[in-house]
DNA sequence: CAATTATTCAATTAAATAGTTGAATAGATA
DNA sequence: TATCTATTCAACTATTTAATTGAATAATTG
């Protein structure tokens, strides 16, 4: 029978789907790699300090909610974020879990302090030494990513390829590196792989949509 | 010892509290009505067809993961979401289901079907005939969403108010009534109390996002 | 103050889930 | 073809979870 209350179960199973898939930390975390671009199941292994197998189910369960996909590569299986959707959906996910719990908050903070020299710098900071073009901004979100929106003056180096482009990046500017916000940890290891190559670099937590309300904010006062 | 591996771990604990608050159906079902605004546990075991001690039970988890406060008052005990931004998160919790499952379009259609005469109305139309002042635009959110924003021209009347203030509502003019989007149901049943009161009703699907949308496409064709 | 009402608590059961282990596949390489 | 490697599968254990039941609170009403 499909009554009124069946359909609604039917509805909200359905939703529950995509919960389920959040409600593992594990799971949490593959898909905040995964929203660094492709992964192998064994390169997710080591991220995460998982065993294959469990990783492999994780996947699983992701790719049977629809949160990722995969391809055969060989002897690989690379898997990715199904939806560019997905990754905003965890940073909205993240933003409400720190306005909920002000532990995040302190665990973010702890671990950007773990991270030694992991020296900040704020929108009007940013914007200030980008008019007197004293810095290079650095966007190390994945090239689609960059391609869809990013901060006026930006250019994108995604993190994957960091390494291997150092050659390119001015050495007597400083870089200010950026990602997706304030729980995105590209722009973290970007600083410190900058500053181990003798590059001054400062780490914005802010992401394109801050700038922009930062933008929206600053232009209104002038009114 | 408090190393990356550990920080991380309880990083994501943290999200995956959410998380775990979001993957039972019957949960998210309670969170969708207590979106529509405050209830009492008692209203909620109604509404969703649960015993009041299993609708107490999942509030306890939904309080623990700070999605919902409460309130005492008298004999009753009256359940909120605990922010704005949750009903948000919720709302984009459907988009991205039905990205990812047809099913989830085919269940709201059923949805709509079985609910006889939910005539549609789409941007265009609602426009032109706002236009035209055929139709008197309903907006069915709590009270603060409208005041947040709402589609220029409509008025205020809170699902939970509609029933009393029926009067106060032309019954020569076609209604339009509009909430949340395409996985709200308050404006489905703002068109069953009108059409049961001899006012010709129509359901606008879209949300007030979806109708900045469409002035920014309109007027962008224009340009 | 006894009875009523709304809610929560505590204990139980059945089901679902996460992680481990070792074997099985399936593609690549030698 | 034999071997190696990346991944998945299947079986199992330990936990966690959802829902039910009946009793316990705590505010309200007669």
């Amino acid at each position: 029978m499909l009554n009124e209350r069946n359909l609604k179960n039917l509805l909200y199973q359905e939703f529950a789907r995509i919960g389920k898939s959040l409600s593992s930390p594990k799971r949490l975390e593959i898909l905040d790699i995964l929203s660094q671009g492709p992964k192998s199941v064994e390169a997710l292994s080591k991220a995460t300090t998982m065993s294959v197998a469990n990783v492999s189910q994780h996947l699983q369960t992701l790719t049977n909610s629809r949160l990722v996909t995969f391809q055969k590569k060989g002897n690989y299986v690379i898997y990715e974020l199904a939806d560019v959707a997905i990754s905003n959906f965890l940073t909205s996910l993240h933003n409400l879990s720190e306005k909920q719990f002000v532990q995040v908050q302190q665990i973010k903070e702890e671990f950007l302090n773990a991270h030694l020299g992991m020296d900040g710098i704020t929108l009007s900071e940013l914007k200030e030494r980008l008019e007197k073009g004293e810095v290079v901004l650095l966007d190390v979100r994945p090239k689609e990513e960059y391609e869809k929106a990013h901060i006026p003056g930006a250019i994108s180096i995604p993190i994957e390829e960091l390494r291997e482009k150092l050659s390119s990046l001015p050495t007597n500017y400083d870089v200010v590196a950026y990602c997706r916000g304030q729980y995105c940890l590209m722009s973290v290891e970007a600083v410190e792989i900058l500053k181990n190559n003798g590059i001054n670099a400062h780490r914005l937590e802010n992401s394109v949509q801050d700038w922009h309300q930062f933008q929206d904010k600053s232009t209104g006062e002038l009114k």
